[in-house]
DNA sequence: TACCAGAGGAG
DNA sequence: AAATCCTCTGGTA
């Protein structure tokens, strides 16, 4: 039993030789593998594949020549597998072989060495990893800021903190004061024994895993520079090689050899929606549990004159930091570990790939099986172009606004996927010449082959099979441990089965197809009509749909019972007419629902629970006043029935603001800076605030979200925005929280239930300003 | 007042 | 570095 953590190439006696890491039940195990060479694949022009391989010969660095039979999206060909002495010699080859006259194309040139020993040798990183009882390690660096941002060439470490999953917490520090009781407390001589030290924990403990919350922009690189400028190498890999800093599109990657270092901070960015993610906020969404915190800004103070009780609160908070992240880390892991799985990356990688990149890396997986040539990556001139061209995607039905009673709730299950499947969509499919007629063509004219299943369509059913086969296997499980493994594994299938159709249509993908992204567009467009035409031959009516999701009420009958039985006919009939892979679904019953706009709505379902889609309490954007009060209201207008006591909701927290005590947690607003700082054209409230932060020394960049608080002093409403550091309790724009707030969310909700607007007035704007 | 840029949600 | 559809705010002319 053991488990692939890591893999690279090292050369060795100008060798190329792979390495892979493994964890095993008795520890590590590094195995080598010299016999594996490097290749490419290159397509010749038409007549010219001898001639090509005579010219190929020549060439440096070609190890062997072999004519290979590979399928090219839709057609068998006859291409040359090109073997190189060693890896580092085809970013040199390939542009040769590309130059020569009678080559067309050379492909797969630029797959990762030990990428391709996984994929050739069939490997599955992390398999088996629950077995084996993973020791996984987090740590935390708290840093001198006596100006704000740290600047690594000036300030030290002051502390590192350190949690594994075997029991051994640490705060290795190099101060102390009288009355401290703290069984973690580590006291060191200075910043450089605490590296060595932290690094030498690493070791001892046998680390299989390490998390950090941002390590890969900030506790890696920032360690890295301090430990060079001790002259300290920071060899924490299992072959006592340093850490390296990879870069990975804007940001950084650390990447420690054969103990893979992932970063929660990207990770929960990517599966939680959240108003912010500091590691306060995710500790409380997965454990729902408080964090300690403290103000950075006070970093600095307690470090120069620590009093015992200071001291000891910044030592509690730094091991806060290392156990909260650890914590949050064995709770997600094993989604990663799935996905690594699945995908066949290496989990260094899946943890920080997005969908484009997990579904190519299955997808080039499948390809190698089917002995079918990748497609290149395409230039940034081609991606250009893709971008400028865009496609329909799915119909929104204009909902009948107001508030209805009894309403259901019907949608396709798995849409896009099952029409991938059924209609068999693949760019090698797409207008074949063998079968023109199909009954079933796509509203954009396209058709897809019925005779032979195209790579994406067959990945897919295998993600659908093994999925249906993992819930199956959930149900008849006895073991709660191993029922959480299989549920994550199930979760991941569905979510890399949806991501396939946005893969289509992504530009910077391999197998890019307009085409099909289009088509599968336009098919769910077609089914959803089809099923909203049907609807009023059941007494039923549409009052909202959205890409596969039907609500309608019935006409003809009131109690519950009778409308249910009456829409299990109307399925029946739905689902008589649609192809074997898809299926129209009862997805639920309301009682009541308020319907706004397009995207808008909410709903009472039959245990009382409010669902909220779109409105300004699912927004982070807005501040919790408003979002709490409209919640407020809709429950008053939904639950209890009663406008009445929505007026007064209103009235009452138009009051509280208007006194000048709302607490300002209740006031922030959280946008997020999307593009670069240069780059916008008119700045909002969030951009004016960031800027004037940075002015003082703050952080903010691309991806950074803004917390700010619309303040009393100055004109417009951007000249009010302060970052929330800066701004003193009480100190905020009472009218604008009125009038640009919990004003607008509520008076939507009364607009749609058909309130004049001079009811409206009275029940809000002009008794609460006089 | 009309328009557009920007953000974030739904599915 | 997965897609499109849609609403809404605040800046700008």
């Amino acid at each position: 039993m053991k488990t692939l953590l890591d893999a690279d190439y090292t050369t060795q006696n100008e060798k190329a030789v792979v390495r892979l890491f493994y964890k095993t039940e008795s520890g590590r195990e590094i195995e080598e593998i010299s016999d594996f060479k490097p290749y490419i694949y290159v397509l010749p022009r038409e007549h010219g594949l001898e001639r090509l391989k005579k010219r190929i010969e020549k060439l440096n660095s070609v190890e062997k020549l072999e004519t290979v039979q590979m399928r090219d999206t839709d057609h068998e060909i006859e291409v040359l597998k090109v073997t190189l002495d060693h890896p580092k010699n085809v970013p040199d080859l390939r542009p040769q072989i590309k130059e020569l006259e009678e080559c067309k194309e050379v492909r797969e040139a630029h797959i990762p060495f030990a990428e391709r020993y996984i994929i050739d040798a069939g490997l599955v990183p992390m398999d088996g990893c629950e077995a084996l009882d993973l020791r996984i390690a987090s740590f935390d660096m708290e840093v001198y800021n006596p100006r704000g941002e740290p600047k690594a060439d000036i300030d030290p470490i002051i502390i590192i903190s350190y949690a594994d999953n075997h029991g051994l917490d640490k705060v290795f520090t190099y101060k102390t004061v009288e009355g401290l009781d703290l069984d973690y407390l580590d006291v060191l001589k200075n910043e450089e024994d605490i590296i060595k030290k932290f690094i030498e924990t690493i070791k001892e403990r046998g680390i299989d895993i390490i998390v950090t919350y941002n390590g890969d922009n900030f506790d890696f690189p920032y360690l890295k520079e301090r430990a060079e400028k001790h002259k300290i190498p920071l060899s924490l890999g299992v072959d006592d090689s340093p850490v390296k800093m990879e870069k990975r599109g804007m940001n950084l990657g650390a990447r420690v050899r054969g103990r893979p270092h992932i970063d929660m901070y990207p990770v929960c960015r990517q599966i939680f929606n959240l108003s912010k993610y500091t590691l306060e906020d995710v500790y409380l969404e997965i454990t729902g549990g408080e964090k300690k915190d403290i103000r950075v800004g006070e970093m600095a103070g307690i470090w120069d004159n620590p009093t015992t009780e200071k001291f000891k609160e910044l030592l509690e908070y730094a091991m806060s930091d290392a156990s909260s992240t650890l914590e949050i880390a064995l709770d997600i892991l094993p989604l990663h570990y799935e996905i690594s799985r699945i995908t066949k990356e290496l989990i260094y990688q899946s943890s920080r790939s997005g969908s484009g990149q997990r579904v190519e890396s299955l997808l080039i997986k499948k390809a190698f099986e089917k002995k079918i040539l990748v497609p290149n990556k395409p230039s940034d001139r081609v991606v250009d172009e893709r971008q400028r061209t865009t496609y329909a995607g799915g119909y929104v039905v204009e909902p009948k606004k107001g508030i209805h009673d009894n309403i259901l709730l019907f949608d396709f299950r798995s849409l896009y996927p099952s029409i991938i499947i059924s209609h068999n969509i693949d760019p090698s499919t797409l207008d074949c010449e063998c079968c023109p007629e199909d009954p079933y063509r796509s509203p954009t004219g396209h058709y897809f082959c019925k005779k032979k299943v195209g790579l994406i369509p067959e990945t897919l059913e295998g993600l659908v099979q093994r999925r249906i086969d993992v819930k199956k296997r959930l149900r008849e499980e006895k073991d709660p441990k191993r029922g959480r493994f299989l549920e994550v594994e199930q979760q991941a299938l569905k979510v890399l089965a949806n991501s396939m159709y946005g893969y289509f249509g992504f530009p910077r993908a391999r197998w890019y197809s307009k085409e099909c992204a289009e088509s599968i567009a336009a098919l769910g467009r077609k089914y959803i009509h089809q099923t909203i035409e049907t609807v009023p031959n059941f007494g039923f009516e549409v009052i909202y749909g959205d890409t596969d999701s039907v609500y309608m009420i019935d006409k003809s009958e009131s109690k519950r019972k009778d409308i249910l039985k009456h829409s299990k006919s109307f399925l029946d009939r739905i689902n008589s007419e649609l192809p074997e892979a898809m299926e129209l679904e009862f997805e639920g019953f309301y009682p009541r629902g308020i319907f706004i706009t397009k995207k808008r709505y909410a709903l009472i379902d039959e245990k009382d629970m409010l669902i909220v889609k779109g409105l300004e309490t699912r927004r982070r954007d807005w501040a919790n006043i408003a979002k709490y009060t409209q919640e407020k209201v809709l429950n008053a207008l939904l639950k209890d029935k009663d406008p009445n006591k929505a007026a007064k909701i209103v009235k009452d927290v138009v009051q509280e603001i208007k006194k000048g005590k709302m607490p300002l947690e209740e006031l922030t607003i959280n946008t997020q800076i999307t593009r670069g700082m240069g780059e916008y054209k008119t700045e909002g409230p969030h951009i004016q605030a960031a800027k004037k932060a940075i002015k003082k020394g703050l952080e903010f960049k691309q991806g950074s979200i803004v917390t700010y608080v619309i303040t009393k002093k100055g004109a417009s409403i951007s000249d009010k925005a302060q970052v929330i550091d800066f701004v003193e309790e009480g100190d905020y724009d009472a009218d604008y929280y009125v009038n640009n707030q919990v004003l607008p969310a509520v008076l939507r909700l009364l607009e749609a239930l058909g309130y004049s607007e001079d009811e409206l007035k009275g029940l809000g704007r002009q008794t609460t300003l006089s």
